[in-house]
DNA sequence: AACACGCTCAACCGCTTTCCC
DNA sequence: AGGGAAAGCGGTTGAGCGTGT
């Protein structure tokens, strides 16, 4: 017999959310950050199991996450992504900051995944397209030569990614430098929960890592939506300055070029629709770096 | 207007990995 | 070192909604 479902208890609420438990939760991490997900339940009254907790944060609830159609460059990110990882969402979605794995777990599985295979089986007249034909069109020693590539730069680009997000939460920087994400285009299936993290967003954003505790903190103000990112990097592999200057979300140049160079051309790489032919030259170009 | 069908996406389940004692 | 608990992750499900007939 295998271990029972955390949630296999009495009194246990499964379905969907409502406002009322998104607000729970929200003022209980607003006070805590997240985390501590088993302290939740108890803490909060939400008759929640702990995981229910953490996906509710991580894919609805948490700050920045932007939802609606995806953009082309993202689309094409999550291709190349999908072919160098495989279905390793959460590495994925750490590429993607705004994007939760769930998201593009079910953009790929709804959407992505159908239109390749009408591509594969029509013609080949989109980026998508061109990317999958190209790929096809190699021959069988290069296809392994860059198979064997693909691995070796997942691998290098994760190892990096992993070591730069040991950098960021070993240091001092102040985490309210991450309220240059754009405007937010985060929505909840409630205003309230919207006002909530707006209130919030606002409050800790003039005071990184001191929580406002009250969840009188629902605000109905129109505060700016620039958020604190630092209960936002629970499912990211890389931190989200890093992330951010990857897919180009600064205006400026962050100090630190040598690490922003690589995954520069990382992006530049994986954006590039004749990845196949130019992965040679990334890498030459990137084990400069290394 | 009513029904059937397909699509989307939030949420759950179960397995694996990581952490802590 | 080993075992148990918690967290993380990927696959899957199903309710709700939109669209076509």
């Amino acid at each position: 017999m295998g271990r029972p479902p955390c949630c296999d208890k009495d009194g246990v609420k499964k379905g969907p959310w409502t406002p009322e438990e998104d607000i729970a939760l929200v003022s209980y991490i607003q006070q805590h950050g997240p985390g501590n997900w088993r302290g939740i339940p108890p803490n909060t009254g939400l008759r929640r199991c702990s995981k229910s907790c953490r996906l509710r944060w991580t894919n609805y609830l948490r700050p920045g996450i932007k939802r609606g159609n995806f953009t082309d460059q993202e689309e094409k990110l999550i291709v190349h992504l999908q072919s160098l990882l495989g279905n390793r969402w959460a590495a994925i979605a750490s590429y993607l900051p705004e994007r939760t794995d769930n998201d593009i777990k079910n953009y790929w599985n709804t959407y992505l995944k159908k239109k390749l295979r009408k591509l594969e089986s029509g013609g080949a007249d989109s980026p998508i397209g061109s990317l999958q034909s190209g790929r096809r069109s190699i021959s069988k020693g290069q296809w392994e030569r860059c198979l064997q590539t693909d691995v070796d730069m997942a691998k290098r680009a994760l190892s990096q990614a992993l070591s730069m997000e040991k950098e960021w939460k070993s240091s001092s920087i102040d985490r309210s430098s991450l309220s240059s994400r754009p405007s937010s285009t985060y929505a909840s299936s409630t205003e309230n929960i919207s006002r909530l993290l707006k209130g919030w967003m606002s409050g800790t954003s003039s005071n990184p890592g001191v929580a406002q505790a009250s969840s009188a903190s629902v605000r109905a103000d129109t505060a700016s939506s620039q958020g604190s990112a630092s209960a936002s990097s629970s499912n990211c592999i890389m931190s989200p300055e890093p992330l951010e200057s990857l897919l180009g979300l600064h205006d400026s140049t962050p100090e630190g070029s040598e690490a922003q160079a690589p995954l520069s051309l990382l992006e530049s790489w994986l954006l590039d629709e004749d990845a196949g032919q130019k992965q040679e030259n990334f890498l030459d170009m990137a084990t400069d770096y290394m």
